[in-house]
RNA sequence: GGUGCCAUAGCUCAGGUGGUAGAGCAAAGGACUGAAAAUCCUUGUGUCCCUGGUUCAAUUCCCGGUGGCACCA
């Protein structure tokens, strides 16, 4: 029997997780969260977890099962989620898979690039540098040690300028030569399922959501974490903005309102982003 | 009813002594290989309320409308 992995992507706030509790419900499967921040235990509220209804109805994996003290990062995701859909095939012949970061979605069916593991305090203080000799001095460097990269990545990007040091220095060879390798073969079939709604739709369920998370305790769940802001795990929509009025930069209106600003941003970029993806099957939620 | 002020981008408003206009916010488009709800790049979207007049030319000046606000009745 061929296995078959149906992943249920779309924007933020379109409707994926009932969706996909029934797609699940119908195979008699499970759901894998492929949420980069929903993976999260801290994280409940602000990142619109799935509700106990939700859990109850199907079994779900990856969700609050990792810690944001763990550094998690795209190419783990690929590990653990590829070692847990060996399993559940075992299992069921058909597994569904649900979120919105598309990243891990690729990472996962076609493969990231085998980067050896790099020395975790490099970043540390390639930032540390970043802070005090300013970008273009990482950018000189970056000639230098990897030319390839620095004529490709996009060189305004702090965060590409880093990685690709990172990895270079790390293990001593260029950043530029890890790439290339074609797309991973995987063991299952994969059917690309993307929830649509018109943009002024979306955008209107988008604030009204965030309204319901403000009653729902956001701000508490966020003032929970405050001492912990400097994580990465806690640069998320929701989180942030709020991180922003306790320290008193702003008041909690403004917030609310960044937070549905930043949603809608976000819920751009994801279209954006699957957009040049033709193996997905657009259907409207 | 009278008088005054206002009418410009999706919103709040600048501005031009006549040559079709620009800020903030909002928004739109794009990129993306271990931070990805991250990070980065690009873009002003407009019957300047309507009609008529003056003028080579009116969004700008003038007459008259319409709408809004304020004050007086």
């Amino acid at each position: 029997m061929p296995k078959k992995l149906t992943i249920i992507l779309g924007p933020t706030a379109v409707g994926k997780s009932d969706f996909a509790v029934r797609k699940a419900r119908e195979a008699a499967s499970v759901i894998v969260n492929c949420d980069s921040r929903q993976i999260f235990k801290e994280l409940n509220i602000g990142v619109a977890r799935p509700g106990p209804g939700q859990l109850a109805a199907v079994p779900h994996y990856f969700v609050a099962t990792h810690s944001i003290f763990d550094n998690y990062t795209a190419g783990k995701f690929e590990l653990e989620a590829m070692e847990l859909l060996r399993q559940l095939f075992e299992v069921h012949d058909t597994v569904v898979m649900c979120g919105g970061s598309g990243l891990y979605i690729d990472a996962l069916c076609n493969g990231l690039d085998d980067f050896p593991e790099a020395d975790p305090g490099l970043r540390a203080s390639l930032m540390q540098r970043l802070d005090t000799e300013g970008i273009e001095s990482l950018r000189n460097d970056l000639r230098v040690l990897d030319p390839d990269s620095y004529f490709t990545i996009d060189i305004a990007n702090r965060q590409r300028i880093v990685r690709a040091l990172e990895v270079t220095i790390a293990t001593g060879r260029p950043f530029s030569s890890f790439k290339s390798s074609p797309a991973k073969k995987r063991p299952f079939e994969i059917e690309k399922i993307g929830l649509t709604r018109p943009r002024e739709e979306l955008y209107y369920r988008i604030d009204r959501r965030v309204d319901l998370m403000m009653e729902a305790g956001l701000e508490e769940e966020a003032r929970g974490l405050y001492q912990y802001r400097d994580l990465p795990a806690l640069n998320t929509v929701g989180y942030k903005e709020l991180f922003g009025y306790f320290s008193g930069e702003y008041d909690r209106e403004e917030a609310v309102r960044l937070i549905k600003r930043n949603t809608r941003h976000y819920a751009k970029r994801q279209i954006t982003w699957w957009r040049r993806d033709n193996a997905i099957t657009w259907l409207p939620a």
